[in-house]
DNA sequence: TTGAATTCCTACTAAAATAGTAGTAAAATT
DNA sequence: AATTTTACTACTATTTTAGTAGGAATTCAA
């Protein structure tokens, strides 16, 4: 049940660039690689893996980098990590395409299809807004 | 976020175990083997993690096996899935020995406790009896 | 009292997943 | 043109998972 690096970088990343949202600026991944401690080549691959989801706007070159293209209120968690983790259903046999023949009588199903309900719908209920930081007074 | 062959099997034994619980028979890893087409080997080893706990009514020789040393219902699906994963919080960090400087201000933190919270509580409030098989009529 | 069946215990191994690194191309800015 | 940054792809070491192998100890029954 463990969250690997992967979902959990890219939560930080998400997280760093939802902080720096109202500045309206681009922020480098070196920058987020030097706050967060993550080498800038993982996080290259780690933010390589939301490209095609319309998450970013992106500029490269002197002053480049990424903003957040909504705010972050509008980013799911449950997104974030499913993105980053690729699969995050408890046992693969949950899903529609998965052919099990005993998928109808199998007592365990049930368990881990409600398993992964609760997971996602509590993941799915929470945005990078409620994890933001807290600004101060 | 994986549930491994390890929690996915000891469920299985349990659940053969529990549809079985009425009969008050000893049953042999063997059988349970052929049943759920899970090896001898594995099974043996299987439950030898829950061997501490006295979840069971062992006998060996001829005739021998393991029985549920209770009711069905009072084993929580919890309870069994942790002892055979190990431990399946979403991250370590959450656990009170582990030691990170960061605990009191990680905004991530909030959420990976929240998150093994909503999956302990599931699991925790579902027994063996649960999702035993239904009675034929 | 011996033999078969079973649990009990520990060490080992192959395969898969995780956690990265490395190198380079492409684009944008100055 | 030089620098900075994103974008892309291939490779590798480590860790975890998923078992197997071998045998010792116990119990029952003929």
């Amino acid at each position: 049940m463990r969250i690997s690096t992967k979902g959990r970088y890219a939560l930080r990343l998400m997280l760093n660039l939802a902080n720096k949202y109202e500045s309206n600026e681009f922020i480098s991944l070196k920058d987020i690689s030097k706050e967060e401690d993550i080498s800038l080549k993982y996080l290259e691959k780690i933010i390589g893996l939301f490209n095609k989801k319309d998450y970013f706007i992106t500029s490269r070159g002197v002053d480049g980098g990424y903003k957040l293209a909504n705010d972050p209120s509008k980013y799911k968690i449950g997104d974030i990590i499913r993105t980053a983790e690729g699969d995050i259903a408890p046992v693969s046999c949950i899903h529609e395409e998965y052919e099990c023949p005993n998928k109808k009588i199998c007592n365990q199903f049930t368990l881990w299809k409600e398993l992964d309900e609760v997971v996602n719908n509590f993941l799915d209920s929470k945005t990078l807004r409620d994890y933001m930081e807290r600004k101060k007074i």
